[in-house]
DNA sequence: CAACATTGTTAGCCAAGGCTAAACTATTTG
DNA sequence: CAAATAGTTTAGCCTTGGCTAACAATGTTG
């Protein structure tokens, strides 16, 4: 281990800016963020998928791929994908159902991705912005954070 | 196209939540998030280096790996890239240097990550919740957006 | 200074998430 | 109902970002 003084952010002050942390909690910040990557996407498609039952009554993989900017064939792949997670029922050139955990995950990430959204709103970021920056946001929200920024708008609703 | 309707949720009242965006916005959305991964691990590398060059005087492999808790060589494999990006300057068994591109791109990730950070926690998130959120969220904050997190963070202070 | 410990590199593997091109199925329409 | 159009799948390719194992260089110490 080069970092021979772990703890030496702890105790030298310096000239600059925030010290570093300590090494076990710096791993645990990366180490979170390829946690919620590992994930994301999967959670987008459900969630899309699910929005699109509850708008549309049928979700394509033709409206996704669109939807998502990327080609029908990357779509098509990560449909298998989502089946052999049984997050999703597919009959070929039918449309798409969620299972239960699905519905279930689908239900999770759009009520965070709403509180987050709402959030950004609330706090003055113009809505086109807001909607983007919700998309990446949304994934590494911790539950904490996630609770304030739900009093935060529910505050600023009551003026 | 199976999205016939493609400005429906525009129209379209519902007994749901949020309507879906025009195709185009929502597209937007993914590709932005898309992009934004693309950059963010060598960000989030450089930005480390630069960190350890100011509080420690030299960047080693090793740091990096024990940091980020990843193999020593996958930062090697890493670093061969920064090289080839001409954000860091190598030489074998030797510390790791910034090129001047490789410094202005630290400087501004590190600012945009302490922003991130300190609204965090100014909006009453516990540092190591704080911490961890930025480190992901960071990525995903446009230029609007950071603007009025840094403009609450001051508000916030002088009260 | 030889041995050992630490650090760095290389080779080879893997999964995820993109792409294009080609083939196949379903739907619409002349 | 045949042909054209739209939608879906498959095959094969690529890059990124992980990993382990083996080896090489450097640094430390008896
Ligand atoms: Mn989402
Ligand atoms: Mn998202
Ligand atoms: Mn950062
Ligand atoms: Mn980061």
């Amino acid at each position: 281990m080069t970092d021979s003084n772990p703890n030496a952010s702890l105790t030298a002050p310096s000239i600059h800016g925030d010290a570093l942390p300590p090494v076990e909690q710096h791993a645990q910040q990366y180490a979170t963020v390829r946690n919620a990557h590992e994930t994301e996407l999967i959670e987008d498609y459900v969630e899309l998928i699910g929005d699109l039952l509850t708008h549309r009554g049928e979700a394509r993989a033709a409206d996704i791929a669109n939807r998502m900017a990327v080609s029908q064939a990357t779509v098509s792949k990560m449909i298998r994908r989502l089946n052999e997670l049984e997050l999703v029922t597919s009959k070929p050139y039918r449309s798409l159902f969620l299972t239960e955990a699905g519905q279930k995950m689908a239900e999770t990430s759009r009520a965070r991705h709403d509180i987050v959204l709402h959030f950004l709103r609330a706090l003055g970021v113009k809505d086109a912005t807001a909607r983007i920056d919700a998309e990446g946001m949304e994934h590494h929200v911790s539950d904490e954070t996630l609770d304030i920024m739900q009093r935060f708008t529910e505050q600023q609703q009551k003026s």
